[in-house]
RNA sequence: GGGUCUAUCGCCAAGUUGGUAAGGCACGUGAUUGCAAAUCACCCAUCCCCAGUUCGAGUCUGGGUAGGCCCUCCA
């Protein structure tokens, strides 16, 4: 497959450097809150990745952290009076919550920063040595960041302007400005672990680093893994100090691809809590069914920004429509299932650095194909088994259909309702048997007034929800 | 101020080596339907502005204009 490389800037033929082993490490939340839309786009282009580089024979490790100690963290627990654990283990479950409600599949390994402390001042006492740190009276301990000639080579900035722009203001004790911390003293007591150092916590670039090289990176090679991923605005700092970490302890460079996904902006203005435009995911799917999400947040190349609006997302919602209508005409059939060239086609566009627009389009095609296949030979055995392969197909590399149809349909309405539906399309049926069209339609303006849409086939008459 | 990305039909959005604009939503027409929904068929843009390179540019170069993101924790 091809794959954009943020740091080289380009796209290129995808090669592991251990086949068909591949390596995945992203940069997974903080957990002191509720995950919000972001947290899903970024979790879904790699979900979308995983999914494509399996597809294509790779052997797939797949790890992505959980940052469990960190200064928002403590804040909000010293605010709450809520325990650290307490917090972290609700928000992690909260996490967990929501993006199986989209359907993510969970990483191989979900590293935790607090159980990777000892892989960490491993790395600091590695970096200290090699004179690549160092501590100071307070019993910090920075990056000297001088010290790496390959520094800033990720994301392609000067020194100058990171020093001068910089609106941070830097410790007296750092050497440079850009210097960042590997290791914070902490003076109360209750939230830190032992160190060479004194108790402290570790810096939060730390983590990425020493996972990966505890979890992932063989011995001998090349990179500490195939594919570092995470959201734009992770490139820098963040993953420019992982990579100078990395380096300057091992020897070697952290990734050999580095794949950043776009930013998710709510009509038009960035999420921000100050903005009050904050959109938390449990929100979203209090509305939306967590697939609509999915394939509404996913239809947008995972590069580019990503503006979300109400009217874009019903917009994706009727385009999905289709597809499970289509899985509604043949419900219930079983074949076998065969290789169909739809589906070489499907894995070649997402091969083609995760290209949705194409994949979404040989979808919409291969369903307008199909309903026309079966509109002129609806009991053509090979056309069924046909569609229901690319159905599944389309199912386990995009993780769209996997719903019974006709509950996809109904989604949100309660059971009271339901049975009034029904206790109402029973009636209209009786009047239609009698030929009055006039009390058929009334009661179908019933059933409209509740939000319900009719249809009427020669299965019989069935409802779905309107928008 | 520095870095970086983007600007394609009413809306969303593809378009690696330059050769004559995917797809979806909405709209309109027709087939089908008791009516409708769904489905199918047809219809629907010359690519922000200016100047270049070229036989030929959305696609390359230069200059504008507008906007996003990063430079502070951040997916």
């Amino acid at each position: 497959m091809r794959l954009f490389d943020s740091k080289t800037k380009t796209k290129r033929e995808f090669t592991p450097q251990n086949p068909p082993r591949v390596t995945l490490y992203v940069c997974g939340p903080t957990v002191y809150d509720d995950a919000h839309l972001g947290h899903a786009k970024s979790a879904l282009v790699f979900d979308l990745l995983a999914r494509v580089l399996r597809a294509s024979g790779y052997a797939l490790t797949y790890a992505k952290n959980i940052t469990d100690i960190d200064d928002k963290i403590i804040n909000k627990a010293l605010q709450t009076g809520e325990s650290i654990g307490s917090l972290t283990t609700r928000y992690t479950e909260a996490y967990h919550r929501d993006m199986d409600a989209l359907g993510v599949a969970r990483p191989d390994i979900e590293p935790r920063a607090t159980e990777s402390i000892g892989a960490m001042l491993e790395m600091i006492d590695a970096l200290i040595r090699s004179k690549h740190a160092y501590a100071t009276p307070e019993g910090d301990v920075y990056f000297d960041t001088q010290s790496d000639p390959a520094y800033l080579s990720l994301s392609g900035r000067k020194q100058e302007q990171s020093e001068t722009q910089s609106r941070v203001e830097s410790s007296a004790h750092k050497k440079q400005s850009a210097d960042f911390a590997l290791w914070k003293t902490v003076k109360e007591g209750g939230n830190s672990f032992d160190s060479p150092y004194g108790a402290g916590r570790p810096g939060w670039h730390l983590e990425c680093s020493a996972m990966i090289q505890k979890h992932l990176t063989c011995k001998g090679d090349t990179f500490g893994v195939d594919i570092h991923g995470g959201g734009a605005d992770l490139l820098f700092p963040h993953h420019e100090n992982e990579a100078a970490q990395t380096r300057c302890a091992l020897g070697h460079e952290l990734a050999n691809f580095w794949v950043h996904n776009g930013f998710v902006t709510i009509d038009g203005e960035k999420m921000s809590k100050s903005l009050g435009n904050s959109f938390f995911l449990k929100d979203a799917l209090n509305h939306y069914q967590g697939e609509v999400l999915r394939y509404y947040l996913l239809s947008v190349h995972y590069r580019s920004d990503f503006n979300f609006s109400e009217e874009d997302l019903l917009a994706s919602k009727r385009r999905l429509d289709k597809l499970y209508r289509l899985k509604k005409r043949l419900f219930g059939l079983v074949t076998e299932q065969v290789k169909t060239p739809f589906q070489t086609e499907l894995l070649e566009a997402l091969g083609d650095d995760l290209n949705v627009s194409v994949a979404y389009a040989l979808i919409d095609a291969m369903i307008q194909a199909a309903n026309e296949g079966l509109d002129q030979n609806p009991k053509d055995k090979t056309l069924r088994s046909q569609i229901l392969s690319n159905l599944a197909f389309i199912q386990t590399l995009l993780g769209f259909g996997a719903q019974n149809p006709f509950e996809y349909f109904q989604f949100g309405i309660d059971e009271a309702t339901k049975m009034r539906i029904d206790a109402l399309i029973e009636a209209r049926n009786d009047a239609k048997k009698a030929k009055d069209f006039a009390r058929s339609d009334a009661l179908r303006d019933e059933i409209a007034a509740l939000g319900i849409a009719l249809m009427d086939t020669p299965q019989g008459t069935f409802w779905e929800r309107k928008e």
